[in-house]
DNA sequence: GATGAATGAGCTTTCATTCAT
DNA sequence: TATGAATGAAAGCTCATTCAT
């Protein structure tokens, strides 16, 4: 009875997409309903038809970039045999952000904006990775790479750490490229959880 | 010749008690200047004449909450000569908010509420805070204790990494108290900077 | 031509069935189409094929819920030879409803909620009501068991008189039981059109 | 501290007789804030200043529009030592309706529109007439006037019967004079308590 | 210095109705 | 006939800010 027609998963599309060209544009408080339907070329009433609430839209978003990230930090790391370098995948994260400045302030920043639904949605998103990042430690461990610590909370703390570069950088636009942070944190990462330098950079 | 009268300043004074409860009790975006005004026993054009707007009060907190969590993070760390155990004062700021929940959640996550003017003094706090941690770094570095970093970046993504974890448990409430995070969240950073595991517990 | 089918008057039938329930559930104005349509089984489509407007819904049931008290009236009256005690049998309205408050709230209160046509089709419901009732005046005239008077006015005047107590009762839950304002309301009617008090009860 | 102002208390009663007009002739729920804004030369945050919601000016206005009312009705009644024609007095009511048609509307019809909260309080007005009837009846049975009687079910049955009679009039036109009605109503209120018919009319 | 009153732009949301399929 | 999707016109309400006194 509640078969999705085609062209009602098209209208939906062309309002995610319209939704985050506009919360990107104008962050989340400043984003009007009225914009985003005029965006995605269709009525306010089609957008709730569509998303009962702006945040529900808002986090419809959240989800599907946390997913997307998600799903790149993995395939990076499937990619790397060697535990103590799949570390380093965690940093794809970074890299994505890197070439999405609106996206990261989007997501990273005005997320806390949402209000409460929000912050508990960005903080299944930071623990998402948290763990991922844990899991791998925990690899590393069991292989002999690292020596044993808390990797729940290590994990959290390499998430805050590459969080914190990231957002200095989208609000303060310093380092200019975010990439050349990268080395450095890098080997700051690898340091807090007992890995060696590197010898050679990516 | 507009000498500070006595009344004003104390009137002054209550307004920013009143408001430093009503942010933190309701948020910054839900706090009404109207509720700050009756709890500040005064009237709204009473507010308007000692701040010229809602950001502009939340901003005076936000300084004077950074200039007291600098002065105990340097007292913390002058009490302390060594250098290598100067890195643990850092962790002050996390001991501050563990008992002020309501005041992280408000300075660390409220304030990217609060438009862009304090999400650029909060980055402005953030990296006084790396800044500082950056100094002694510095210090560690000349006297031996560890070796050569990029010090503005470490004392960032310290910050970062402390930061994280107070933000996780101001709002999913996990771990129950924030002290318990604190010696795992040391060794982290005592290794990230490439420092040893000390022996004694704090 | 379009004769008839089946199918679609048992779908028209569960479509009323389903707004009667939802209209006596949330009252005229907070009923949803849309909730009805669940109800029924149906889309919103399908509603709009069987009734043009929420309004015309509405009136169709005013209609019905009209016939049914005017036949179970007429029905009363005509088992009762004696004219003077047919003035009684206006009371079945009173006890009809009696045993379905959320009916009288809907009938007698809701119908005013929902515009200026259900007005007029609710006065004339009224107006059927008070003719009934003048009608069986004139032949308890014409049979000397009471005294001339202007039927139509004491019509009217009686039903109002039955009216008030039904929606106070279906507003306020006084009396708590809507039968026990009966004997008295009774020998009220009897008195304001001239007939002597009952000497026995109903 | 809450003092009120003159030119604060003039813009109040500039408000109530704009929201009066605009309730008078759109009803309550085509009435816009809107537009009894700009009836009363203000704005809509002045009217929210004022009133904290559009029901809670209907109320207003309906709370005034009783307390007229009654004190009209208890002029007239002390008037009048009879208390065999203070029962005529309760048909000032009637007079007063007559006069001020799109009033009547708004009161004994439009205020089903408004809400739960409109329906008490317009059962309370009910009441309130229906208790000061009571009131004189009781009297009027202590000298004697009229035989016992249920008062409290025969003032409200009183009520309802005017009612009836003016809303019909108010939604149907007829009679063309609301006063027309005047004579033969009273007759019936009269007959209705067990008064003899009066000898002469008013 | 201080107060209560006033402003007004702007917001999200609702929902009866219509329509393409 | 029936369905899900789309429409769009309102509507009530908020609140930081300003102003007359």
């Amino acid at each position: 009875m509640t078969r999705e027609q085609p062209r009602a998963i098209a209208r939906r599309e062309r309002i995610l997409e319209a939704a985050l060209a506009v919360f990107s544009r104008r962050g989340y408080r400043d984003a009007a309903m009225d914009e985003i339907a005029v965006e995605a070329d269709t009525s306010k009433g089609g957008l709730y038809f569509h998303f009962p609430t702006k945040q529900a839209l808002f986090l419809h978003l959240l989800d599907r970039m946390a997913d997307l990230l998600m799903s790149r930090a993995e395939q990076a790391i499937a990619a790397e045999a060697d535990p103590a370098r799949q570390i380093d995948a965690a940093l794809v994260v970074l890299r994505t952000f890197a070439t999405h400045r609106a996206l990261a302030r989007l997501f990273l920043i005005d997320a806390l904006s949402a209000g409460p639904e929000a912050h508990l949605k960005l903080m299944e998103v930071h623990q998402r990775f948290a763990r991922l990042v844990a899991r791998h430690l925990q690899a590393a461990i069991a292989a002999g790479a690292i020596a044993p610590l808390d990797t729940r909370l290590a994990g959290l703390a390499m998430f805050g750490a590459i969080n914190e570069v990231v957002i200095t950088w989208v609000l303060t636009g310093q380092p200019e490229c975010l990439d050349d942070a990268y080395p450095e944190l890098r080997a700051f990462l690898r340091r807090s959880v007992g890995l060696p330098e590197p010898s050679e950079a990516t």
